[in-house]
DNA sequence: ACAGTATGTATCGAATTCGATTATATTGAA
DNA sequence: TTCAATATAATCGAATTCGATACATACTGT
């Protein structure tokens, strides 16, 4: 409970996966911007490319991102003409994200860069390591998943002083 | 070196980091964002706090952003009055950043939910575990420090279609 | 000395993010 | 059937991000 046991900043895990965003953001931006892309809107074409047509829910569900933020990015891309928003039949309230033929054309880049990257990434462990690391990630973020019992923890440590 | 045995979205790691640090992200706006802080901040003074008075390009450094964001933050912080900036007298072309007494005050809210998150996370691995996911995280972020080499792989799996 | 280059930050402007709100469609209950 | 509650997504507006550029200081070789 003391507080000499907790890690440094730098050995945190969560700050370790901003910098890894960080630092995958300047790796990639080079990439894909010239052909209009970001790692947001790369995810969403990667994920329409390995699903098939999603709707606009599972698609925030997925990246985990405020809806209003999907929102816009599908928006942009359908008018840059990556995708298109179509009304479900059966829930007319929702909406069908669906890849364009260009936008076929443009997940290629980003299919290109995530397996570079990957690749890379693979290079680095062995492959049982690359598992656990895997395995240990979906865990952290399972973890984060009970918010207010984690608010609170944090009320109380903040009242600890 | 086939296709096939490249992993789904969901299981790359890079993804993985994405989608915690989004988690995180709606974990910690509630506690902090009533403070004025967001993540980056909390994170800067976490830093100034644990390190002492730091200069702008370590900063940089160390959260692996833009110089211009972090500029940018720390002109916000100044303002808000969390941080100070002076020149350094060494090199006057360099600005030493340090704590206000207000932003010792709201270090302690950072901290504590950092160590809200830290502790919630410990509890989920053995400590074994949580030491080789913390060396694998590092080790993810030096394998993606070859940017050059990088974009080249990229570019020839874009070529190789 | 001093031109040229390198280094360290700040600023500018366009694009993006995101909480709050709005718009629309569906469901359920009286 | 009617209408309140719920579900889904788009929009609005303020704040943030970030590449490009400007700016100021330090270094270097001649």
């Amino acid at each position: 409970m003391a507080h000499a046991d907790l890690p440094r900043l730098e050995n945190r895990v969560t700050f370790l996966t901003h910098r890894i965003n960080a630092r995958l953001q300047q790796v990639s931006l080079p990439v894909i911007s010239p052909h209009g892309m970001d790692l947001y809107s790369s995810r969403i074409l990667f994920a329409l490319d390995q699903n098939g047509p999603m709707k606009v829910g599972q698609l925030v569900e997925l990246m985990a991102l405020p809806q209003s933020t999907i929102s816009h990015q599908l928006k942009r891309m359908e008018k840059s003409g990556l995708i298109r928003r179509t009304r479900s039949d059966q829930d007319n309230r929702s909406v069908e994200v669906s890849q364009t033929e260009a936008g076929i054309e443009v997940t290629r880049i980003c299919t290109a860069l995530s397996d570079a990257v990957t690749e890379r990434l693979n290079a680095a462990f062995a492959p049982d390591e690359m598992q656990a690391l895997i395995e240990g990630l979906n865990r952290v973020f399972e973890a984060l998943g009970d918010l207010p019992s984690l608010e609170a923890r944090c009320e109380e440590l903040i009242a600890e002083g």
